[in-house]
Formats: structure tokens, C-alpha cells, sequence
DNA sequence: TCTTTTCTGAAACAAATGTTTCAGAAAATT
DNA sequence: AATTTTCTGAAACATTTGTTTCAGAAAAGA
């Protein structure tokens, strides 16, 4: 038989991901990929196929990640109220200490509107948060910690939806403070 | 003397900002520009300059134009709840009517965080979105519509903030009457 | 009308893009 | 160890990119 792929194949999309992440799909260069996951064109079209591909692969990876992250903050034995709090308050310090931000948020707004088959992915990421967080919402209230006056699956679109201006705002203000009271600000807004 | 130019500036201006907003700054190419612009090229570069600087041109345009339609905002004569509610219910339309959003958002996110001259253009117009909102909250306290709990600048970033994460939902679910929800939810919590 | 200046169109430019080619190296099985 | 299959590296590919060139057309003033 013959000789078997010498690259780790995971390893590789995650170092794309990086590329794609900071300079978007535009502005990706093949060269710039190929070097970050240090492979040859020729090995990266023989397993795994073109740029599009690439992409495909790494908004996915992105996907697959914070699935795991949501399972793991499921399992931490929290109250839903407190896991609800500790995913704002972590997605406060994403914003402000990753330089990227939430590649998922940017990639919607740059070719969100034109590649459907990213657009499918990045949906059905969208589509897991909304029902990861209308669980924890309609927990929460009957731990009597939100308010039931809404439906939870307003509040779970709500919630799903506010992150995306925070981070604008730390992209063009660099301002963390603000991000921070903003955030209190929704806290104390949902709590009961 | 010598001739002078032919193309209108401004109309070209305009043609080149619906490109660079429909395909992002990577995405649109030189040969999309001129030709919607319907100039050449050595024109182009004659007049305006190059790429970078059109493309500074055309986000400059959008943030004039934002700012021409509050102040026509402003001098409607309504009252300063009426008028933000108006402002909230027209950036639900444009978010559903419009192909494309808001361009200021989307170039955010793609060059934001690499081309300085872009972000401050952008950071100039979040600043006078938000004294914009905060003399407007300011007034519609006064007028009793508004509960005076928080601090208008609090409230300002909020809601400028607000809107971008309305945006990437519709991108993704396409969902109209999602975003009407998420509108009414959001004008009935700051409501009085 | 003639001159002078400047703008425009088409073509050309070098560099960068995404992708393919292929000879030889490398591994797995026999 | 020989064989066979497949992977890899470097180079080449055709396009597309952003930008420049320049001859001639066009306008304004003399």
C-alpha cells in the first residue's frame, strides 16, 4: 500500500481558522493559508479540497467549538441563572481581550449574504445558541431568577442578538468600560 | 485653459459605496468599481486616487448621509420620544427592506481592526449616533416617556449598540417578523 | 482659430491570486 | 527488500488584481 497524509489534518484547519478569523475570507490569501498551516497547495487540494472548502472548514470548526463550549457549561453542575450570567460576563472578556472578536459575527457580515453553504452553518450555529439559551432561560425562571413576563424565546433571540453590537462597539471605541456596563446594564434588565 | 472633468464626482462616489457595500472592501475589484462608476480607471486615479482612498471616500459619504437624515430627524417637530421610536421602527425597515444592511456595521467588522483611516471615519459616526440618541433620551426623559433611572449616555450606547445584532439575526434567519418582535421588546423595556 | 492644458480610453504593467502539474520522496504492504 | 501507491515540494499555470502609461480627444482661453 501506499504512504499515509503527513500533516494532522485538524491541526491544519485550525491554523486557517486563525488566518480566516483575522483577515476574513477576502482578504485570506492562499499563500497566507498554506504558510500558517504549513502545508503545500498541493497536499491542501489533495485532502482537503479549494479555498471555499477551506473556509467551509474552518467556520465549522469555529461552530463545533462553541457547541463543546456550551455542553461543557451545561454540565458544570451551575444553577441556570449563574450559567446564564457567567456566559454574558465570558463573552464580555472575549470581546475585549481576543483581537478578533466573534469570527461566526464577522463572517456573517462579510459573506453572510452571498456563500449559502456558509451561511447554512453559521445559521444552524445561530439556531444552536437560541435553543442553548431558551433551555437556560426558561430554567431560570422557574428558579425564579427572570422574570416570566416574556417568552423565553424572545429573550433567547434577544439575548443572541445584543452580543453582536458589543462587539462593533469594542471594534471602533476600544473601550472595555463600556462594554462592561453595558452588560450590567442587560444583567440587571433580565433579573428578577 | 485646459478641459475639465467629465463624471460627476459625487454621482461616482455614490456608485462606487453601493459596490463596496454589496461586496466589502476585498471583495469588490477595481474593474467592479469603474465600471459601475462608469469612469476609467486613469480617471479614477486622476481625480479621487486609489482603492483605499475611494473606499474612505465612500464610507465618508454614508456616515454624510446618516448624519444629513438625523438632523432632518431633529427638525421634524415631533416630540424626542416620537422621534426615537420613528428612528427604531425605520432601522427594523432598512434592516429588512434593504439587501445589504447597514454598511457602516459591515465595514466595522471587516476593516475595523486593520485600516485606522476607515475606523476613524466609522468611530466619528458611532460618536455622533450616540450624542444623537443621548440628547434625544435626554429630552424624552424630560417629556416623562422615558424612565429616568439610567443615565442617558448608558442608554445612548445601548441602544446604538442594539440594532447591529438585529442585523446579523436577519442575515441569517431572514426572519422579519423576529426582528419586529425583538423592536417592540426593546421600545416597551425603555418605555415608561 | 489656434494654442495650451488636461482629461479620457485602451492597453499594458508587474505583482498577486487561486489552482494544477509532476518528478521524486516516503511509507505501507508483500 | 522489493513493489506499489500516495503524498509532498517546488515550480508553473492562467487569471485577476491594483496601478500606470501614453497618444489622442476635448475643452477653455488667447
Amino acid at each position: 500500500m501506499a504512504r499515509s497524509v503527513e500533516f494532522d489534518e485538524e491541526q491544519a484547519i485550525q491554523k486557517a481558522m486563525e488566518v480566516f478569523w483575522e483577515k476574513g475570507y477576502n482578504g485570506a490569501s492562499l499563500r497566507d493559508l498554506t504558510e500558517a498551516m504549513q502545508i503545500n497547495s498541493s497536499s491542501l487540494y489533495n485532502t482537503i479540497g479549494d479555498k471555499k472548502e477551506l473556509f467551509l472548514r474552518s467556520v465549522q470548526r469555529y461552530a463545533d467549538d462553541r457547541r463543546k463550549d456550551s455542553k461543557r457549561r451545561l454540565e458544570s453542575g451551575k444553577s441556570a441563572f449563574d450559567i446564564l450570567i457567567e456566559y454574558i460576563n465570558d463573552a464580555v472578556d472575549v470581546i475585549i481581550a481576543k483581537k478578533n472578536g466573534c469570527m461566526a459575527v464577522k463572517m456573517a457580515f462579510e459573506v453572510g449574504n452571498t456563500d449559502k453553504r456558509v451561511a447554512d452553518v453559521l445559521k444552524a450555529d445561530s439556531d444552536f445558541a437560541f435553543s442553548f439559551l431558551r433551555d437556560l432561560i426558561k430554567s431560570a425562571m422557574k428558579e425564579g431568577r427572570i422574570s416570566a413576563d416574556e417568552e423565553p424565546e424572545l429573550l433567547a433571540d434577544y439575548f443572541n442578538s445584543t452580543w453582536t453590537g458589543w462587539y462593533e462597539s469594542y471594534i471602533l471605541h476600544k473601550d472595555g468600560d463600556k462594554i462592561r456596563r453595558m452588560a450590567q446594564f442587560f444583567i440587571k434588565q433580565i433579573s428578577k
